[in-house]
DNA sequence: TAAATAAAGGTTGACGCTCACAAAGATTTC
DNA sequence: GAAATCTTTGTGAGCGTCAACCTTTATTTA
């Protein structure tokens, strides 16, 4: 092993440019209180010798760590198998924080943890962003504890009027409202809806509503044998496909509560013999990396995750400088491609083709479960 | 704002607790120096008082700040659309770091920067972890001086023998290998490779060297026109699928470097009216979380990242702890599905069930409460 | 019994930085 | 021209923890 060089310390360079040692603390900061040309020199021995503020010194004194904790909640984190979607995110919030000056810490968490405690209290971060299709709003009380006990914390997910806390989210109902929408705009009738069945998550029920409060709107009654619960895998899409082929009602288009659950969605539908689009459109949600180039290309409410990323990161150090923020919707887009088919007066097909899908159907498929 | 609560800190712990500070931070660090009972009744008090050791104060005595950065590289960078096969990986690191004590700083950087400095000798993370189809190794030189000026870090990329740093990387050559042998079984004979024929990237040059062995050991010489250059992106996939079509060079199967090419590259080639598998059999690499539910199912060739993950953070603990490590190899596998077909001595229909019956095997439907 | 050892805990002084305050020059004001 | 002001730098005191070094008391050994 060499033998381990001595780090530079900011007295190093203050000897060699023969001023104390605060002034070279305030010239790394670029404080105004040093002159120009002063803290040029400074800065340029500072580059020679390969200096670097100590953040943990500089941390212990200012008691901020210039870091921000990113939890991440998956339900099933166990494996590993996370949203791509997530990514996307993460992408925007570092580069959100690098630019503002602040280090991000990634973590993935389980529900129990003390999040505050662990990463405040202990200054490993200043604030936390907490992203998921969790369950958190379940523990409400907890979020009354951590705004109480002054945590400094965003949230992306479900905007929920009485939730303690400050919330940044998709408009979620807007974005099912525009993509049911559209597939009665295409002539569809029966739209069933992948995800969240279950009360588990906040953000899948506003989606579900979304959908249930357009069908009701154009005068449909929303079959609830046609709501599949489902998590956000593609292996739970499977399922709810199996489920939905299983039930032997009639459906000729399937809202999926994310992209993940979509792509389960179709494969299961694709193994049975239907065709998508054109026997069930498909929507999905998220417009993940791989969604346009899927097959077929699926049609899906997008998230602007550029703009959610930075909003997060901004208004999260907004909160730590002590000022405050609202909760805000961000606008979903709604982004066609090939998996809900062209408009009913483009082919006459399209109901021969829903015939022949539940044709299909009336042969029992193979159940594996 | 509610007024600050001052945070406990380990002298109020000992106040409480009738000790010196000393044995407060002992107890809490089990150190074998406080008896069971001292130790016992301190962090009970500590508990109570939800107090948490101060990481920077812990951090600036120690000089140690338990924590690992995770560097990104990413071609693309700017327009956030990352590998989904990182986020995986992401999240075996987290884990295994956070079960061994340590907090995982995230960074996607760019090239320029300077990774030790920025890192280490601020002491904002004790060692890195360098992941990315990137071009870092073109930079030998700074690799040098890395690890001459006592840096810690662990490169998750191509193995190369002259070439500083430590490595954890996937056996590329006997991926696409096994690949190619696959697609040679199945009775293709042109096959082409997407993905790195620039000098950019060294994985894509080791995956594609292997695909090149393959063929000239069954004493096929691979035709220099079958190559097409690409980038780990669906639209540099597409961009290479169209490359392919259009150079009127006969070809029965086409070899990815990544998953995302070959998805790219399938959507092209779907395009332009060719059927995968039946007129085209398709290779990825990576085995992202849709590969198994695209349509078709992709075969690919898995990297095991959990075990790279695991790997990658054990390795990087043990050179900061002072220790020594090796370059290791992880081997890959293939997973068939249904992008490649059956057998041509098989007729056109039985070439479906043989397809669908690898489908089946590669998406296990998730039993479910 | 005295001396040697061990076990448990206390004392003290950094770690490297930033902040509040003091101080020295330079510049302005009346 | 002396007082008031501004600009720039220096001084000293911690921030909360951990490690080295003592001190005390209990336990063993000769």
């Amino acid at each position: 092993m060499s033998s381990k060089p001595l780090k530079a310390t900011s007295i190093d360079i203050a000897h060699r440019a023969n001023v104390s040692q605060a002034t070279v603390s305030r010239a790394l900061r670029n404080s105004p209180l040093v002159r120009p040309e002063t803290r040029l020199r400074i800065q340029q021995i500072a580059d020679e010798m390969r200096y670097r503020v100590d953040r943990s010194a500089a941390g212990l004194r200012t008691r901020r760590s210039r870091t921000l904790a990113l939890l991440l909640f998956e339900e099933y984190s166990n494996d590993a198998q996370i949203n791509p979607f997530f990514l996307n995110m993460l992408g925007h919030i570092t580069r959100t924080a690098a630019r503002r000056g602040f280090d991000v810490l990634v973590s993935f968490q389980q529900q129990s943890e003390d999040w505050h405690t662990d990463y405040e209290l202990s200054n490993r971060a200043d604030g936390l962003i907490l992203l998921g299709y969790g369950d958190y709003t379940t523990s409400a009380d907890r979020l009354q504890r951590l705004t109480e006990s002054g945590a400094h914390f965003v949230i992306w997910g479900p905007v929920i009027e009485d939730l303690h806390g400050h919330y940044l989210g998709c408009d979620n109902e807007l974005g099912t409202r525009r993509a049911t929408e559209h597939l009665l705009t295409l002539g569809r009738k029966n739209i069933a809806f992948a995800g969240g069945a279950s009360d588990q998550c906040p953000e899948f029920m506003q989606r579900h509503r979304g959908y249930e409060a357009t069908l009701r709107a154009s005068g449909l009654e929303p079959n609830p044998l046609l709501r599949i619960d489902a998590q956000s895998t593609p292996a739970s899409g499977y399922q709810a496909g199996l489920q939905l082929v299983n039930s032997k009602q009639p459906f000729d288009a399937v809202i999926a509560a994310s992209d993940l659950i979509a792509i389960g969605v179709i494969r299961a539908l694709m193994d049975h013999g239907l065709r998508v689009p054109e026997d069930v459109s498909i929507v999905g949600f998220d417009d993940i990396v791989t969604a346009s180039y899927y097959n077929p290309p699926l049609t899906t409410v997008r998230q602007d995750t550029r703009r959610a990323g930075e909003r997060l990161v901004e208004n999260l150090i907004e909160l730590i400088d002590g000022g405050s923020v609202q909760s805000t919707l961000i606008e979903p887009a709604l982004v066609i491609r090939g998996s809900c088919g062209g408009h009913p007066s483009a082919s006459r097909s399209s109901t021969r083709k829903v015939a022949k899908a539940a044709m299909r159907r009336s042969t029992p498929p193979v159940s594996k479960a």
